[in-house]
DNA sequence: AATTGAACAAATAATTCAATAGTTCATTTT
DNA sequence: AAAATGAACTATTGAATTATTTGTTCAATT
C-alpha cells in the first residue's frame, strides 16, 4: 500500500469522524484509531488537524465537482448542460450524506463572501462550469450576451443561497421546489426570446 | 412632549448608539445619557435593553420599507415597479448608514431561513411587495405563471442574498454591478416571451 | 405622570488551575 | 531508508472562583 493510498484512507476515516463529530469533538488520536495507527504515526502524514481537516473537506468537495463535471460532459445542448449542472449537483450531496454533515456542521465552508472562502480555488474550479456554460450559450448565440464574469458570480451566489437554505438551515420542501422554480427562471432569463 | 414622540427621540438615540458600538458595548446608560436622562428613567419607557435594541431596528427596517412603498405606488407598469422595488431599496441603504452599520454588526437580522427570522412580520411585509408584483404581473398576462409563493420566496431569498453580499461580506463595486445583472435577468426570466 | 438614586440581581470579565489534546522527537521496527 | 512507536513537551480547553460591570426594580421625590 503505497503512501498516497494510506492517505486517502486517512481522508475517509477523518471524513467519517469529522462528519459525525464535527471539527472540535474529533481528535487526532480518534482518526489515528480509525485506520489503525497511532496518534504519533498519523503526523507521519499529515502535518497537524487543522490541515488534515481542511484536505479531507477539500478531497470530498473535489470530487463532488468532478461528478457534475461528468455529467454534463456527456451532454452537447447548453441548455440541458445547464439543467444537468443544477440538477446533479443537487442530486450528489442527496447522497452523500457525510458530506452535508460536514457542511451542515460547519457553515463556513459556504460563504457569500469571496474573501473568507477557505475554498476558494475549488469554489473557482466550480464557477468556471457556469462561466464556460455561458460562454458557449452566448457564442452559439442561445443566451443573451450577458456580462460573463457578473454572470457568473451571480448564479454561483445563487446557488449557494440554496445550498444554505436547503442544507445549513434545513428547509429541505419547500427550498428543493425553490431551485426547480429558480432554475427555470434563470434558463427563461438566460435564453434570449427570438428564437 | 407626548410620551411617543420621547420614544422616537430614544429610538434615535438608541439608533446611534447601536450603530456605532453595537448591541453588548451600548450599556443602557449610554443610551439614556444621550438623550439625557437617567437610565431608570429610561426604563418608564422601554422595557428592557433587548427590546429597545428590536424596536429601534425594527422602527428603522419599517421606514426603510415605507419609502420603497411610497416608490412602487407612484408607477403603474409591473416592470417598472419591479425595478423601482429593486433600485429604491438599494438607493434608501445606501443613503442610511446607520442602518447599515446595525446589519454589519448584527447579521442575523438577515437571515436566509424564515424559522430563525426574529423581524418575521417585517419581512413578510417586504415578501408582501414582491408577491403582489408577480400577481400584477401576471394578470396582466406579462409575466408567466409562476408557482407565485415559491417565486415570491425565491426573489425574496435572492435579495436578501444581495443584501449580504453587498453590506454584510463587503464587496460593494461588483455587488452593485451584479445587483443590476440579476435585476435584468429575472425582469427577462419573469416576463412573458410572446409578447 | 415623570424622574431619581439606591439597592439588588444578572451577566460579563479576569484569573487560576487541572485535565485534555495537539505536536515533536529520539529511538525502534520493518 | 521509510514507517511506526512511546514518552516528553506544549498549547488549549473547561471548570471553578472571584471581581466588576451592567441591567433591572422600586420606594421616594418632583
Amino acid at each position: 500500500m503505497t503512501k498516497t493510498d494510506k492517505q486517502q484512507d486517512i481522508f475517509n476515516a477523518a471524513l467519517k469522524l469529522f462528519a459525525r463529530y464535527g471539527f472540535k469533538k474529533t481528535t487526532v488520536e480518534d482518526v489515528a484509531a480509525e485506520v489503525g495507527m497511532t496518534k504519533s504515526n498519523l503526523y507521519f502524514y499529515v502535518t497537524n488537524k487543522r490541515e488534515l481537516y481542511e484536505h479531507t473537506v477539500g478531497n470530498s468537495l473535489r470530487q463532488w465537482r468532478n461528478s457534475v463535471v461528468s455529467a454534463i460532459s456527456k451532454k452537447d445542448d447548453v441548455v440541458e448542460k445547464f439543467a444537468v449542472m443544477a440538477s446533479k449537483s443537487f442530486e450528489y450531496l442527496s447522497n452523500h450524506e457525510e458530506l452535508r454533515s460536514i457542511l451542515i456542521m460547519d457553515p463556513g465552508i459556504f460563504t457569500l463572501s469571496p474573501a473568507e472562502d477557505r475554498f476558494y480555488e475549488i469554489n473557482q474550479g466550480a464557477m468556471m462550469l457556469i462561466k464556460n456554460i455561458l460562454i458557449q450559450g452566448i457564442e452559439e448565440g442561445r443566451f443573451y450576451e450577458v456580462d460573463i464574469d457578473h454572470m457568473t458570480e451571480l448564479l454561483f451566489s445563487i446557488y449557494i443561497m440554496f445550498l444554505i437554505k436547503t442544507y445549513i438551515k434545513s428547509e429541505g420542501s419547500s427550498a428543493s421546489r425553490m431551485y426547480e422554480e429558480g432554475v427555470t427562471l434563470i434558463l427563461r432569463g438566460l435564453c434570449r426570446k427570438d428564437l
